[in-house]
DNA sequence: ATCTATATGTTGACAACGTCAATATTATTG
DNA sequence: CAATAATATTGACGTTGTCAACATATAGAT
């Protein structure tokens, strides 16, 4: 009499394309978007090395499903922020102090959210629609700041403040996480007096 | 009767070195980081796959040596700015624009040096040391606008406006050149005002 | 001058990668 | 129910970084 073979499992993962992006994820933070493979993130997921392609066009499209994702997390921050009951300055501060925090804590998702090379933004609408919406939450925090002919340069100036020491904290080590409020309320006081008074 | 044999290629190429770094650059500007292999540039010099192992350890080695050229540059700007007989606040803003041209001229070279994840600059004497020149050319700048305690928070204000700036601009496509002297202007102000008058 | 060691150079080979192609299984559509 | 579409697998290919073995030229020691 022949035993019955164990239940096997179902042909279809079932949810294979959101196991493809948490692998996906959770590699990215460990071995950085160069260690990031197709074929090791598919056999993280219980896939083939053929699996990915049926739910993303190419490696690139994957990676800008997890660019989308970091940036509405990102513009989620930066809407927490906006629509705190803080003064209007405190607001800018715990906007900047957010932005750093999000690079500082996950800095792979955040080179590759910025990786022009490993993934063009633009070739992908829903991608661009969330680092767009990111932006314009912090340039309605400063629109509560200044007069409408200089939201733009403001706007401009703290984005590139806090993109750029985010960047070098992350790229050249400059300064860790225990000097992030400071310099986030630096960086208001800087954005202030780049208006005339 | 035999005829001679044309002339033969020496056996060795005599600036083997300077042609793979010469090659490597060519396609670094052209195709990135991530289009550079070593057997591509290896190819292009006229030697074998394995002859770039001759001359440097490995392919980060490679472009380590890249990334420090890339930092003597910059600091090479940075110093010109210094040295400029123009008044202290003029020469910020002359270092502002010649960072963000610099940038704006070799993104992926720009983007390279940067790049912890392709060159850990920390682990290369050479081009952390020429990396660190060009950041003191830029505190060099601001210490004759301020007070001694307050160089290093100016000093950042400047650099994390002119990288983040920079890095928008090639990343994202922020602005392009045409902006660039009224931006050096506007962060000029960002960094004076960002300290107590 | 001769011999040995070192530096520079080549090609064979391997594992890993992204992706194409063919095949198999399951689910959906008409 | 049959046909089509979606999801899944494995074979295969060209490319990559690097190891290893071998070849050639140069430098150093005697």
């Amino acid at each position: 009499m022949k035993s019955s073979p164990p239940p096997q499992q179902p042909y279809h993962h079932g949810d294979a394309r959101n196991a493809l992006l948490r692998a996906a994820s959770e590699i990215l933070e460990t071995s950085g978007a160069a260690g990031l493979a197709l074929r090791q993130l598919a056999e993280r997921a219980g896939l083939s090395r053929q699996a990915p392609y049926n739910h993303f066009a190419d490696k690139q499209a994957l990676l800008a499903e997890l660019v989308k994702q970091g940036f509405e997390r990102l513009g989620a921050d930066m809407k927490a922020a906006a629509d705190s009951d803080l003064p209007p300055v405190a607001r800018l501060t715990k906007a900047g102090a957010s932005y750093i925090a999000f690079a500082q804590q996950t800095p792979a998702l955040f080179r590759l959210m910025f990786s022009k090379e490993l993934v063009d933004v633009a070739c992908y609408p829903k991608a661009s629609g969330a680092a767009e919406h990111s932006f314009a939450q912090l340039c309605k925090i400063v629109a509560a700041l200044t007069s409408p002919e200089t939201v733009a340069d403001m706007s401009l100036v703290a984005w590139s403040l806090v993109h750029g020491y985010a960047t070098l904290c992350i790229e050249t080590g400059l300064e860790g996480p225990e000097h992030r409020a400071d310099r986030a309320a630096l960086f208001t006081r800087a954005v202030l007096g780049s208006v005339q008074p």
